[in-house]
DNA sequence: GGGAAAAGATGCCGGGACGGCAAACTTTTC
DNA sequence: GAAAAGTTTGCCGTCCCGGCATCTTTTCCC
């Protein structure tokens, strides 16, 4: 249950390869139109499917927009699994959720582009939340298993995981606010470490 | 700017009830057919205005249902502004986000009732977290100007405001989990104490 | 008091979104 | 290799959404 699916068998392939060129389609054209001037039809035209298989695919254009940043997401939350058991959960999360320090300045140039144009689309708002909300639903899984707590009666885990997950929302809306003045990685690690210490005032 | 805004004049005061009409309106017809089963135009026509009119007020069926509960919110953020200056900031906090503990049973299930049906609905969820959302962006402010830091460029309130907005959000959803077997106002009040207490594992 | 001017409400309309249904295809299964 | 299972597509009805023009109501100001 990573980023990656098991693509077992030619179906699978290709209804991958049919989502992520629509997802792709998608985000490219919202880059180059702005959000308000694409429609579900251009996206499948795009894509070389028809109108009707968009909508098989995807509830809606917003949906199809930001799908690839949904998935990144995924690959936070393999970073957090990814770290030794015996860390402090603390440090795997800063680890994980500082991603954008071990990122090529290029890719991560690449990847503010595609935030900055959601982040500040109002009609995108909502997606824009979904994406944080189901990272924090990630990170809640994730937590739970490392801490030997129970997410659906417990409130540590889900609280961790939405925290942190809004943390970073935060910090990635900031850093793009300051326009390259300031560095993500730092700024996550800072609202952690805010967290960490009980959001002490100033 | 509260909850209320000022009701100078007829034009003022026409304009509020209409938009109260047509928000009280939609959430009926949502808790009696589900939000799937309401449209836009059975929300004016039982508002008694035209579907065009309906559409000067709000963008879509979801902002009208959710527009009850997007105004209470404002009296969480009252209540934060109403408690003294010289009060811990945690403190000020805990009171207002507990405010279920001084609603009268009838009143607080009444409340239930509309915010079950809001998070239960998948079509609501990106209003579901825009309402919180808003939530945040108004204790940020709230805790900006008691605390002296500015919400432009400082971590600190903007992290507490969204934390704090999560936090409610995440305990009024496990208090709804619960069916009634817990005390939303513990529930908060609780999560509030580990979030100062830096989220340490149990 | 009365007649603009300003602000709202409404009707009309066209481009889109959404999703059920059935027919045509493709991949999997045996 | 056929039947079964799963996908794509077209068709279509309903609803959403917002611009524009027009008619009404409220406000303003002499």
């Amino acid at each position: 249950m990573t980023a990656e699916k098991a693509l077992t068998g030619l179906r699978e392939r290709k209804k991958a390869q049919t989502r992520a060129a629509l997802a792709s389609a998608a985000m490219r054209l919202a880059l180059e139109r702005g959000v308000e001037n694409v429609t579900a039809d251009a996206i499948a035209e795009a894509a070389d499917v028809s109108p009707r298989t968009f909508r098989n695919y995807f509830s809606g254009k917003e949906e199809a927009i930001v799908a690839e940043l949904v998935d990144g997401m995924g690959y936070i939350a393999d970073g957090l699994r990814a770290r030794p058991t015996g860390e402090p959960l603390w440090e795997s999360l800063r680890h994980a959720l500082t991603f954008s320090a071990f990122l090529p300045p290029e890719q991560l140039e690449q990847l503010a582009v595609k935030v900055r144009m959601v982040m500040a689309s109002r009609a995108l708002l909502g997606s824009q939340l979904a994406i944080f909300e189901r990272l924090g639903e990630q990170l809640t899984e994730i937590i739970a298993e490392r801490t030997g707590t129970d997410a659906r009666t417990d409130l540590y885990p889900r609280l961790t995981g939405v925290v942190a997950a809004n943390a970073l929302r935060l910090t990635v809306f900031m850093w793009l606010e300051s326009k390259g003045e300031s560095d993500l990685a730092e700024l996550t690690a800072d609202a952690l470490a805010r967290l960490r210490a009980g959001l002490p005032e100033p």
